[in-house]
DNA sequence: TTGTAAGCGTTATCAT
DNA sequence: ATGATAACGCTTACAA
């Protein structure tokens, strides 16, 4: 393959000339550039990220630990993140967790026998022990759409409390009086976040808790179905459940319709993320949406600035709001659709309570 | 950051034993082993990957180039080409081309710049020209679900004829004698591959083939969407549209409701590939599956083969037959199921005509 | 079985 | 503005 010295050779001029001209660096003189630009052209040139990184000490990549790549939530967050990496000359790598812990150490510590600048990750534990690898080294770090324990690390997040009590409010709005919620595991702070949402909306309306209608699994369809079927299984079915996020929401449909039930006419249904395209399809579904690919493109600009040696001195907890999408179905017939209200912006812990939320009264 | 030489300093021993230790070489005394890799664990030595590739002349890592890391046939063959090349210690970088080609372009040379040992691609357009790249440095390289003219790499493809004839001949035994097509640009190999089972499906029933139901576009659902509208626009609105892949299909539905039409009432629908985990809700879809997680292990087994200086002297052509599932829709009402019938296996143009799919004849 | 020496392709540093 | 030199961290080739 060819390399620096080659072109050198060809252009009439030392390798560090080349490197000067490859680098943009400005000290060179125009012909001497051009020169050099045409033997590139010439040669096809394309120089060897490996040895550039082994010299600089920059790999200019940056590695992106996600739970579940066939959600598109966590896609969308990746091509946030790789429009704004790639602004900025910076490669992104996309390692799918799977949600397993032991999956997870191995890509971080491939991500730092990478010698990646960076990582972005949203991960599967919130004990910080798990990004131990990480930490002791010193590799700039941004988790996203999780918070995790015993290490102050910059984080972009959905509002994940917010979004879950606008949407138990909803429901509370509309009568409901029997709620269930099924979440994610309690070891992610989204989870349990969306639990405390869930929560608050019931203390905040008068209405008691009751934590057999707490039910918590995994972040996956197969997940949302069986603890759905358990819950509608057992006497005293809901009249309405909150599904934590996208896939466990489709688990959830299928256990209601399963169960020769409707949505929302037997049971209705609010779930945290939406389905992208698909989303219309699904006309009885109000959701909390994030902003999948904001988030993604917070988080990898918030990781680039601190690579720059900018950004703030304390460790970022970017907090985006999240849209609620009110959908209406009367009967069975596709319909698409519906309201949005945009919820208040919060930023580092600085929470805005109640908002217009709250007034939420809309027939379904 | 640790270096293999503090290791060896640590173990009493040269870098090159570390070395040794680290690769498995069998010469190694037990006891040096031990002594090394328990200076290893307690320094939590990661090798830096960057200066072993610049060495070694190998990165262990591929360059997959897909067209839409949203779409979840796209991130399905990832994870089959991500957890093949795990299995046999490669790395995978994950690209996003967006069906550009100057996006695809960069991405190419990126994958070159960063050495990597092989390249999986779904090119975004069918001329060889476009991986030149690839192809005057000798990188190993396999297609995958497309075909390009003019280069005969390896490939792995989905039977996209076979697909498409089986899907339009379900709609001709359903009755249907106005059937239009929304198929990718006529660039993509998999795109034409469509239109032709299309039609063969169509000349085989004896039925005449009216150019003007054949319309060509993006593989997304806002050009699915725009060209069905026009459609449907037209006068002598068609009785049933193939999509020719799940974006599209999106896109065709919108279309189709917007109008205020129902489906499969008035408009009745097919498509190529499937939804994932929303499949089951949409229950009116006839679809032909892909074997998209297979088609992904098929391709970085191949790439790997190749690598090991294995694999086939010729460049093989591996085409995957695709499952036609057959939903059923008298209403509206969401139901799940359907029945599931395999296409014969096809390999490398031996085409298996006919097949039980011809005799298909069930109602909706 | 272990070690020494050299080099992979680039860039940092210093010199001119 | 340009070049000479060394070094990044590892593995290959060869020697002991």
């Amino acid at each position: 393959m060819t390399t620096i010295i080659d072109v050198a050779r060809r252009a009439g001029v030392s390798p560090v000339t080349v490197s000067r001209v490859m680098n943009r660096a400005p000290n060179v003189n125009p012909e001497t550039r051009a020169k050099v630009e045409q033997a590139i052209a010439e040669l096809g040139y394309l120089p060897s990220t490996v040895a550039r990184s082994l010299r600089s000490k920059r790999t200019r990549s940056l590695a992106l630990l996600l739970p579940d790549i066939t959600n598109t939530f966590w896609t969308t967050v990746a091509r946030g993140v790789e429009d704004t990496a790639q602004t900025f000359g910076y490669a992104v790598f996309v390692c799918n967790t799977d949600e397993d812990c032991q999956k997870q150490q191995r890509y971080l510590e491939l991500a730092v026998s990478q010698r990646a600048d960076g990582v972005l990750i949203a991960p599967c534990h919130n004990d910080a022990a798990a990004l131990r690898v990480l930490r002791e080294r010193g590799v700039p770090t941004v988790t996203v759409d999780r918070r995790i324990e015993g290490w102050d690390v910059d984080a972009v997040l959905g509002d994940s409390t917010g979004g879950a009590r606008a949407l138990v409010q909803h429901l509370i709005a509309l009568g409901h009086r029997r709620i269930a919620v099924i979440s994610g595991p309690a070891t992610t702070s989204t989870a349990e976040d969306r639990v405390t949402g869930y929560r608050e909306a019931l203390v905040q309306a008068g209405m008691p808790v009751d934590d057999n209608l707490i039910r918590r699994g995994q972040f996956k369809a197969g997940a949302g179905e069986a603890l759905a079927r358990s819950l509608l299984a057992a006497g005293n079915c809901p009249s309405a459940i909150f599904a934590a996020n996208n896939a466990i929401a489709l688990g959830v449909i299928d256990a209601i319709l399963a169960g020769g039930r409707r949505i929302p006419q037997d049971v209705a249904l609010v779930a945290f993320d939406d389905f992208a395209d698909a989303s219309h399809l699904f006309p009885f579904l109000t959701v909390a949406v994030q902003p999948a690919y904001e988030m993604g493109c917070a988080a990898a600009r918030l990781l680039l600035e601190r690579l720059a040696g900018a950004g703030p001195v304390q460790p970022a907890h970017i907090v985006l709001p999240c849209r609620l999408i009110v959908r209406h179905s009367c009967g069975s017939r596709l319909r698409t659709g519906g309201e949005t209200l945009s919820l208040p912006l919060m930023v580092e812990g600085s929470k805005v309570e109640g908002s217009k939320v709250a007034g939420l009264n809309v027939d379904a």
